[in-house]
DNA sequence: GCAATACCCGACTAGAACACTCAACTAATC
DNA sequence: GATTAGTTGAGTGTTCTAGTCGGGTATTGC
């Protein structure tokens, strides 16, 4: 059982808009920059998170995406489906037909976990995320760093 | 998020070990025969379970596999991370070296993530399986499609 | 109007993993 | 000594991940 980068990039990503939203709308050559993650991909998650109508996006210099709504109404959850890395433990993937046709032994096992799993991440929003002292203090981390690079570049 | 079939395979057949192994031994063709999974497949498995002290084997006729203890004392996550597939949803794998050897902004929502996933497999035994209304009605199918297969063979 | 910025979109790909399969071997029983 | 059944290792097709690449289009400021 794995969680993929993809559903992890694009949590990290939407903190970081909420983190760094305030100002205005943030670009992704930012964010893959404060995050370490890689542009290119990004862009294809955030067309996902678009569609999804989680961000909405502004073209044009000064652009960048923002968020649709309060940090409070965004779930992991609803991120991680967003992406289409939707939790799904069962073989399946809902319909009980795992085996020839019928329900398998273990069905219930899996859909229950699944359930449980999606419960946890649904009650976890951006803005609580936000609010974790673990989060401010990597988040401050990454925002020294940033600096400190654009300083070394501007003397380099 | 996904389970994957190594770990449901496991699961799948140890709960099958657990519901007809009272009579002695079970072989794996009965098990992959009643499961419907490749019996090849599940000796790679059974190999890593018997490592993990899951089960004990028996050879030569008459012999087959038997859980080595009882069901009360057998985790679904203790089978899971036998066959390999334990819950890790962190890029690190628990180390906190997850962007470029420090922390990630969201390493502890996975952490708690994978922590709670177990959690909730820990306290699922096989005897809890086993009691379960819907395992009993699925195993009583699968013994009725087996008893019908075995049937139709002898008179095909 | 034109250049720069930044989102948008589709195609492509190396590598890894999963889910097997095959073949040969050893141990136990009758 | 033949059959049963576990044991082991190597090989393989398919799918998915995690990207890359190359071209678009909308918006802004000069």
């Amino acid at each position: 059982m794995r969680l993929t980068t993809k559903g992890r990039y694009a949590v990290t990503a939407m903190l970081d808009l909420a983190l760094h939203g305030a100002a205005g709308p943030v670009t992704l050559a930012d964010i893959a920059f404060r995050q370490g993650i890689s542009q290119n991909y990004l862009e294809q998650l955030f067309g996902k998170l678009k569609r999804a109508r989680l961000v909405i996006s502004l073209r044009g210099p000064g652009g960048g995406y923002a968020l649709a709504c309060k940090p409070e109404e965004i779930s992991v959850s609803a991120i991680i489906s967003s992406v289409g890395e939707g939790v799904d433990a069962t073989r399946c993937g809902g319909t009980s037909d795992c085996q020839d046709g019928l329900i398998c032994l273990t069905h219930e096992l899996w859909s229950d976990l699944s359930h449980r799993i999606d419960e946890f991440m649904s009650a976890i929003s951006l803005a609580s995320l936000v609010a974790r002292d673990e989060v401010k203090l990597v988040s401050h981390r990454q925002d020294c760093d940033t600096q400190r690079r654009i300083e070394a570049r501007a003397v380099g």
